[in-house]
DNA sequence: TTTTAGCACTCTACTCTTCAGAGTGCTAAG
DNA sequence: CTTAGCACTCTGAAGAGTAGAGTGCTAAAA
């Protein structure tokens, strides 16, 4: 399907309802473009484009008697060839990144925070998605002894990310036992992908250098960790301020989407082609119940080249310009807390 | 304030209002107490009895002729003692256990489950706080040296948690002095509580025997982790099932609360004096935007004897018998997750 | 040929009224 | 002390009327 091209006229006249529609969340009459923007048109030629546009498919009427409302067709062509993204003021800048100075540099709460300065600064619903775990490099392992029936695993990523895993055993290892045990983990696996080494290490001949059961559960125990994509959501109840959500049947949907972290997740996470900021609007997410909302999202990259998501969920009226500017500068932001001068253990 | 004795038929009525109004939402008329429960009165003895419960304030008329609906005070004397808690069935108690089984044992992974658990079976809305790190005992620090620019510091806690953190140094230091610190450390502080230790910590002289830079510089690192508390909600959106909640002015404050965590953290905690299962009622719990939902609470016990707390939030017209079995039995399901013979290492 | 003024038409949203139904309080009889 | 009966009150739904906003169309003006 082409894209039937508009000729200036009706761009400008498109423009001004995504504009004016956004600002008032109310159909824009002819009268009322006429009248705030200057384009030298009567009310009169400016409704015969706009039954140009509705023709076209680019904007539509709530009913006979109203005045217009642009449809996501029309908001797409806005995005993609109409808005002028604005670069944040270097104030903004500067509060998005205040809004991480107490942080400790701690992954989850880098994340947290993310979520929370997302909403904030665009006062819609912000939302931060880890990289998966699974696709993330091992850079090193350390076992440490804790009781008789226990090892601590402790995984440290590439990325600087750290997890812990207590491990259960049977017998009673010596701690040269242990560090042998890391030594060996660590020579065949420091440096791979979680994923790479969980389907190696059911090879069982792999360890046959060590006594296999206590190792075996080790490595078990250790690779079982939760890899769960984590999600964090912050201004949700953001919606309530936009009035076409004002009422219950419209808002109730999409507070049952958002508690459903995995699919929020699939729907911040971008094929993995496409990189970069993006703009989902409307019904283009294919998830139920986000129909009257749009998805600005970008990635962020961890040391170990792994992408995680960040995004802001709002309405299909959503101040397109800002919010890009927003995810956009907020992802480079974190990609630089992950960069290797900051936190490379990596060497 | 004393509170006026109830005779056994006001008691019965207030009861069948309860009741009545738990299940319909709905103001409760004397005709249909006269109706569905055999009391052998007429609907104008009933009458009669609900003018009296209404001068003595446990049940109101939104109207001149409408039914009755319990008052806060109400829903007290029913909670305190007219209501009989019923054992859970073999077969619910088993569905909640069930929703442990996937989980590692890891905490973070305990807490979100409970609130899902709490949420699906109770059908409202699920809340799981983690006990206050601060006040929780540290069993024994690890330290690893990473590369030449940091440092893990690893806090095993006697509760089970283990926490890390990632310690920025200048100097490049051996293994031997990283592991000398690391004694130094324990010396001094394994089995104390975090919050002591932050205090003693701050007197230089606990490190003369050490130089004091590095060291001073790990320990304010490790102590400045993150020591929030954690809080876990699941099933918020079920509130829109409730007709009470059924417009936007309602449910807004109650979703602004949910979602500062700090707030419901407080909400949820109980003074310490207070052990066991609590209901707080409408707003008892002092919380602006939570006048008309009601808390059921309950402690959980980590191994270091420190106490988190479970709870569920839903309307004041809640299925309290239910919902405090429900909170109960999955506090008890927990503390044994962290009991001794699980997760000892703390010998 | 394009633009504009004028006008009839349509649809919404608000207000006002009416009316049935539900439930009460009161009174007087059982 | 309990109950039947009845007048009274209030809600909520349904219907009618109206002002206002906005359109589409037509015919004149540029």
């Amino acid at each position: 399907m082409t894209t039937p091209v508009l000729d200036a006229r009706q761009r400008n006249i498109l423009e001004a309802i995504v504009e004016c529609y956004n600002q008032t969340a109310e159909p824009v009459s002819s009268r009322r473009i006429a009248r705030d923007y200057e384009m030298g048109l009567s009310a009169a030629t400016i409704r015969n484009t706009m039954a140009d546009l509705e023709d076209l498919g680019y904007v539509t009427q709530p009913h006979t008697s109203a005045g217009r409302i642009p449809t996501e067709q029309g908001y797409r062509v806005y995005v993609d060839s109409m808005m002028t993204t604005e670069e944040l003021s270097l104030r903004e800048k500067q509060r998005i990144q205040d809004g991480y100075v107490s942080s400790n540099r701690d992954f989850e709460e880098i994340m947290e925070q993310t979520s929370k300065i997302l909403s904030e600064t665009s006062h819609y619903t912000g939302i931060a998605v880890s990289p998966e775990l699974d696709e993330s490099v091992l850079h090193r392992l350390e076992l440490i002894s804790i009781d008789s029936k226990h090892i601590l695993a402790i995984l440290l990523m590439a990325s600087g990310v750290v997890k812990n895993q207590v491990v259960p055993i049977t017998d009673n290892l010596s701690d040269e036992e242990v560090s042998r045990m890391s030594r060996i983990f660590n020579e065949k696996f420091a440096g791979l992908p979680l994923k790479q080494i969980r389907q190696t290490a059911q090879l069982k001949a792999v360890f046959d250098q060590y006594p296999s059961e206590p190792m075996a559960v080790v490595v078990h125990h250790t690779l079982s960790l939760d890899s769960e994509i984590h999600v964090y959501i912050d201004g949700a109840s953001n919606f309530f301020s936009q009035p076409e959500f004002g009422d219950i049947q419209k808002i109730e949907p999409l507070f049952r989407v958002l508690e459903r972290k995995e699919q929020v997740a699939d729907l911040l996470s971008a094929p993995p082609s496409e990189f970069g900021t993006q703009v989902l609007i409307g019904s283009e997410s294919g998830c139920e119940g986000m129909e009257m909302c749009s998805i600005v999202r970008s990635n962020y990259r961890t040391q170990g080249n792994q992408f995680g998501t960040i995004g802001v969920i709002g309405p299909t009226r959503m101040a397109y310009p800002r919010v890009v500017s927003i995810v956009k500068f907020t992802a480079e932001v974190i990609s630089q807390f992950f960069e290797p001068s900051l936190m490379n253990f990596g060497g």
